[in-house]
This record gives C-alpha cells, sequence and structure tokens, in this order.
DNA sequence: TAGTAATTTAGCAAAGTGGCGAAGTCAGTC
DNA sequence: GACTGACTTCGCCACTTTGCTAAATTACTA
C-alpha cells in the first residue's frame, strides 16, 4: 500500500541517516561493528569528551542504530541493525562515480 | 588494505549521509529511481521553491549521488548510484527494531 | 532586440548541530 | 555516610543548514 512513500516516512528516514551523517558516529559504528564498547571506550578511540561522546550515542540509540545495557557503573552499547553496515560499500562507490 | 578506515575515510562518508539526511531530498530520490526528472519537476513534488530545490539537487550533486544534463532551458537530474535505494530497506528494518 | 520561462547564485533570518565544562545521577568502595 | 568513577543532562557558544526572496544567467520565441 506504500508505492508512494509519504513525507512521513521519508522523514523518520531522515532521522537513521542524520544520525549517520557524523565522522566520529561512523567511527564508533566501525568499532561496535566488531563488538560491544562501553563509553569510556568510545571516548578514548573518538578523542573527544565523555558528555560529547554519550550524546552521539543516544543520537545513535534514538534512531535504533544502538543499543545499550548498563552493567554495574559502565554501560555498553552494541549495533543492533548491522545492515547498516552494508551502507558503506554503496558509499564507497558513490564517491568513486563521483569523482570519475 | 582497510581493515581499519581512517577517520578521513569516515568524514568522506559522513558527507554522502549527510545528502541523504533530508525528507525532501530523500523524496527526490525515490522520484528519480523511477527515471530523470527536470528541476520544476521535483519541485512541484516537494513542494518548495525552485531555488531551495535547485540547492537540494546540488547536494546531492556534490555528493555524488545524482548528475545532471542540460537540455535546451531545462536541466535533468538523475540517479547515479541506484544502490542508494536500498539503504531504504535496511532503514526501515532499523527503524522497526527501534520500537520493539 | 524584447520578453518569457527554467535554473542557479547571493543574501538574510530562523532553526538545528556539535563541542565543551559544570552539575547531577547511579554503582561500587571505604 | 562519604568518596570515587562512569555516565548523562544542562547551559552556553560557534558554526552549519534551510528556506525564502531578489537578482543574475541561459535558452527559446516573437
Amino acid at each position: 500500500m506504500a508505492n508512494k512513500p509519504s513525507v512521513g516516512q521519508f522523514k523518520a528516514q531522515a532521522q537513521v541517516f542524520k544520525a549517520l551523517a557524523h565522522p566520529g558516529r561512523l567511527l564508533m559504528l566501525d568499532e561496535l561493528s566488531r563488538g560491544e564498547r562501553c563509553v569510556c571506550e568510545l571516548a578514548a578511540l573518538v578523542g573527544s569528551e565523555m558528555p560529547t561522546v554519550s550524546r552521539h550515542l543516544s543520537q545513535l540509540r534514538n534512531a535504533g542504530i544502538v543499543d545499550d545495557e548498563k552493567r554495574g557503573a559502565q554501560v555498553f552499547y552494541r549495533l543492533v541493525t548491522p545492515c547498516v553496515m552494508n551502507f558503506f560499500q554503496c558509499v564507497a562507490s558513490v564517491r568513486e562515480k563521483g569523482r570519475a
């Protein structure tokens, strides 16, 4: 019933893409594709302060891309939808064709 | 040779995602997936002014997602990398899992 | 050459994004 | 109960994005 997707659908999808539209968040997702990580590990990875990283992660969580689990004093994040990692191949081809 | 992608790579990829992170641009891409369209057709589709649509299209072009061709007084845009349309399925699953 | 239509570019105001430090919350330790 | 560490939320500022109108550009027509 959705041959012509509605504007609302695109709005929701744009939110997901928006969550992916940041180098630091992509770096974190790449790391999470190899297993769950706590916030402090990801903060060290991207080299930003923890508040900054925490907010990036909540953006990814709100988009439904990652999930979090509190264990003790630490919070571990993991990738919920690994298929987003497939995007990278297409995006790479986008960039290659772009410069052709 | 790229087991550990560099920050620069993620920066470039984020640019592509950024180009996709707008409902109107997604709507236009969906339309372009069914064939080339001129700017005025796309403007009518999204219901924005032509200058606005023109800028959105140049963003998509700069990202390497679409290509343009001038024919007479009109400029026709077409999808260069149809694989970006595959994203939508994964994004849809992201949103479904997100609300589970 | 004038005139009209299709696009793009430029300039402006409003809204959103990203980063940091300060402060608040929660878990484990002394 | 006080203290420390991990994390989140808040407030602030700088920067970017977005949409509009006005103006410049290009193609076609009379």
